[in-house]
DNA sequence: TATAGTTACTTACATAAAGTAAGTATATAG
DNA sequence: CTATATACTTACTTTATGTAAGTAACTATA
């Protein structure tokens, strides 16, 4: 019951976070703004559940919609300071998967 | 379908990172090793996905399960160093939850 | 010896989240 | 009018998680 001794705002970002594909969309937005059907194919999500984080993260001030009325119409995602703010996260993410993962098993990494 | 574009050894992170807990209860481990009702009830979890959790994480090399033959038997859970390797990633997390969340609502930050 | 308590789980079942595939809306091209 | 494309939405299935009860091993108390 003592969630208490966990920081609120920690806590929210967690929720994020830690959502499935949470991760991966912010990954592939840092590499600049992007359609839906880019983000769905470059990380293999459903479009039902990219349209839900999209939303979500909109929600949440993270990415941004961009409508441009062209012909036809093109929708872009972008990352807001916000979502830029999380760069460092991935960044390390990525830093630690390249000391500690292998690929050949998922078992332990004896390095 | 070109999940070319994703560095293999990220994507296994990511999908171990971005499971529901997991992140959680590595910061919970990372206040030092730690018993399976403590960290029940410190981060909410119900037992049954906290026993999967961990057996996972075992597996991964990332958590150590030590069993002191006491009387009771205590059975403490403690971060290897792959674990303890992911510190980095949940400080770049708290940094960003301290600089770009609020806790009223959970819109956007205009900051 | 019987009863109850504690820890670390496991099992059975219910609900929530995610995957799949088809459908809709809007627009252009032919 | 038909076909194509993008960005979704909807209906339905599968998987993950939550809830609550149960089990196993041991201790403490009556």
């Amino acid at each position: 019951m003592n969630k208490s001794s966990l920081c609120p705002r920690f806590e929210k970002a967690m929720s994020l976070l830690s959502q499935r594909w949470t991760g991966l969309i912010i990954h592939q937005l840092l590499e600049g703004p992007q359609r839906f059907c880019t983000v769905e194919t470059s990380i293999s999500i459903s479009g039902r559940v990219l349209s839900e984080r999209l939303k979500d993260l909109e929600k949440h001030g993270i990415v941004i919609r961009n409508v441009y009325p062209e012909t036809p119409v093109r929708i872009e995602y972008s990352l807001s300071d916000k979502g830029l703010a999380l760069a460092p996260v991935l960044q390390e993410i990525e830093n630690w998967a390249e000391h500690w993962i292998e690929l050949q098993d998922s078992g332990n990494s004896g390095k």
